[in-house]
DNA sequence: CTGAAAGCGCTTACAG
DNA sequence: CTGAAAGCGCTTACAG
């Protein structure tokens, strides 16, 4: 009557896991489930003796059931940088976040949200304070300021939290980050550097217009690697003139010195063919050769933000390279989630794509 | 005893589900589980008022619970064109099919490959016509005969098997598809015009390969489709002069013919500075250049298969498109796992983005 | 150091 | 038409 389910698969499907393990061992399932999860208290001859059954057997635990009954709690803590009308970017982050937030929920992980002012590097210290004060089993973060992260990266290394790196990368020595997910950002600009010179005749040349947005300028690691891809790629490689110069602005205000410092830039430099922009803030350099109607120069920039995505469907801006900022968001938290509820391993690195938008491609994108 | 959990929770978070419907109704819970799942054999009277119950507590299945205990198997059957040296496009599909197939085998969803030689018609009859005499409860397959994929679709349309579409898409009256995972061919040869009208000077022309595959040409659906964007673009559009040939070898033999035609083009035209090739046999295009050592031409074709890859890296190929084949042989199967298994609403088109690779950037893209 | 029992939320026979 | 029970593979107290 017990018999029912005949034993004769000598298969890796192994009946019942931990019951058969039980069943070869001699003992009882508490007792395996005791060694499988490296509790105390059990004989080292016991022990090895499970151990080596459950080896024998290829022994995987089922992970449905294992959530079904666990009543262990994950709570994660995600840094994200506000998404305003003047920083855009991050609502596509945070559409990622959400989406692994509604993912995980039913499987008992919970995802906190610390927003703050990404030009304000008090506001960065702010919420990595009330990280640290908090109890959390997993961190994501996107590394802006070098010392605040290093003191949360201190902070983790010692409570072995794990904590992932988004959007941009830190390569110092204490970063023992579970994974960084982003783009390459030397290797995107030269990638941009490689289309612009094919856009080119000899002669030509390129403005490299640099739009902070941070008032502490020197922090943004990403935008100075794109700049020197860039320029590796235009000036070293393939020889063209490259002017540039920095703006610098905290989100406010009016943009007419930048107006002014452009066209200066493009009176003096009729050469110049095509105007890079290393970040976000694309759009405001379209926005001013519209408004001076300025023609025939090329316009290539990052992110595809509702501003910019307005002036390449009107022709103003004619590249923007995409970092798949959703999937930043998404895979940060689901490596985290992998890695502690799934006991999966987990690349140091998930690079993301450098994909070269147009017009054209616009709608497959983003669909 | 049997309080220790309060039950003090007004959240939508309803105790224990089915069990807290049953009590509320006062019936048992196997009769809740015969509405939920609308199996006959309960009284109008009480389906309805479990219905109430169930709508008002905002009741949703634990799908682990489900999974853990369900003793249903599903089994998906998916047609796919041979991998082969010389049709090594479809490598990738393959890993994207085997990654979705060990991701579902665990929740006893079991995957059938069914391969065919691409350039056979009635080598995918063959298939069709195994597929509909075994039982699956899901299909996926890339349409690329018509008759031969109606026969399939009238047949799953009938039975209520949902199929998915990959790869290429069929518009037709009854296709009924649960999904279409791939481009939009027009639009992709579009951007490639677009980005080739970028290079081309004023009298500059262009000349367009299409080196089929198949033994009956006119069922390329998608190199057709992609050679109409493309010409669009550059000659509607751009004003630039297309020039155009075919070459049709079903894979094996030399292509000297190929070679020859090539080259008589090029002398003939020597204001001919882009080849565009709609398929992944752009490789021999740039074998053939090469062999004779021509320079200055700018070639741009489609899928990082490991021949064009080599011609990327060496610059003979400047631009390919990839159409993420590895995501669509995993996402159509999820599609069907979701549609079945989770009950998830399914979009009607999963559309590919249009990924531009160069040298520069096909390491992330390939990560 | 070890075992026996209850239970996670559901489905599946089986018995009325 | 309806209910009671067993069980999916695991974890969690609790009792020795």
């Amino acid at each position: 009557m017990s018999g029912k389910k005949n034993k004769n698969s000598s298969e890796d499907n192994s009946g019942s896991g931990i019951k058969l393990i039980a069943k070869l061992a001699s003992v009882s399932i508490g007792t395996v489930d005791r060694v499988l999860h490296n509790r105390p208290g059990v004989a080292e001859k016991t022990k090895a003796l499970i151990l080596k059954i459950s080896g024998e057997l290829n022994y995987k635990p089922n992970i449905i059931a294992r959530r079904l009954v666990s009543k262990k709690k994950y709570v994660f803590a995600v840094l994200i940088p506000a998404a305003t009308p003047d920083h855009p970017y991050w609502y596509q982050h945070l559409e990622g976040v959400d989406k692994a937030k509604a993912e995980v929920k039913e499987l008992g992980v919970y995802i906190e949200k610390f927003s703050f002012d990404q030009s304000e590097r008090k506001s960065f210290l702010n919420q990595v304070k009330k990280i640290m004060a908090g109890k959390y089993d997993g961190i994501m973060l996107p590394p802006f300021f070098l010392e605040e992260t290093n003191q949360l990266v201190r902070h983790c290394n010692s409570k072995k939290i794990p904590y992932v790196f988004y959007d941009t990368n830190l390569k110092e020595k204490e970063n023992k980050a579970l994974t960084y997910i982003g783009q390459d950002a030397f290797k995107s600009g030269y990638l941009a550097g490689k289309l612009v010179s094919y856009f080119l005749q000899p002669g030509d040349s390129v403005l490299c217009v640099s739009i902070n947005a941070l008032k502490n300028p020197d922090q943004h690691f990403n935008y100075i690697q794109r700049e020197e891809g860039f320029k590796k790629q235009v000036e070293d490689e393939a020889g063209f003139k490259l002017y540039s110069f920095e703006y610098n602005n905290p989100g406010k205000g009016d943009e007419k010195p930048l107006e002014n410092k452009l066209l200066q830039e493009l009176t003096y430099h009729p050469d110049i063919k095509v105007i890079f922009v290393p970040n976000p803030r694309t759009y405001k350099v379209a926005a001013i050769l519209e408004k001076n109607r300025i023609k025939g120069l090329k316009v290539v920039g990052y992110d595809l933000i509702d501003q910019n995505i307005d002036y390449l469907r009107k022709g103003m801006i004619d590249f923007l390279i995409s970092q798949e900022p959703f999937q930043q968001g998404y895979l940060g938290l689901m490596s985290l989630f992998n890695h502690l509820i799934l006991n999966q391993k987990i690349e140091k690195e998930k690079l993301m794509p450098i994909t070269l938008v147009m017009k054209e491609n616009l709608d497959c994108i983003m669909s």
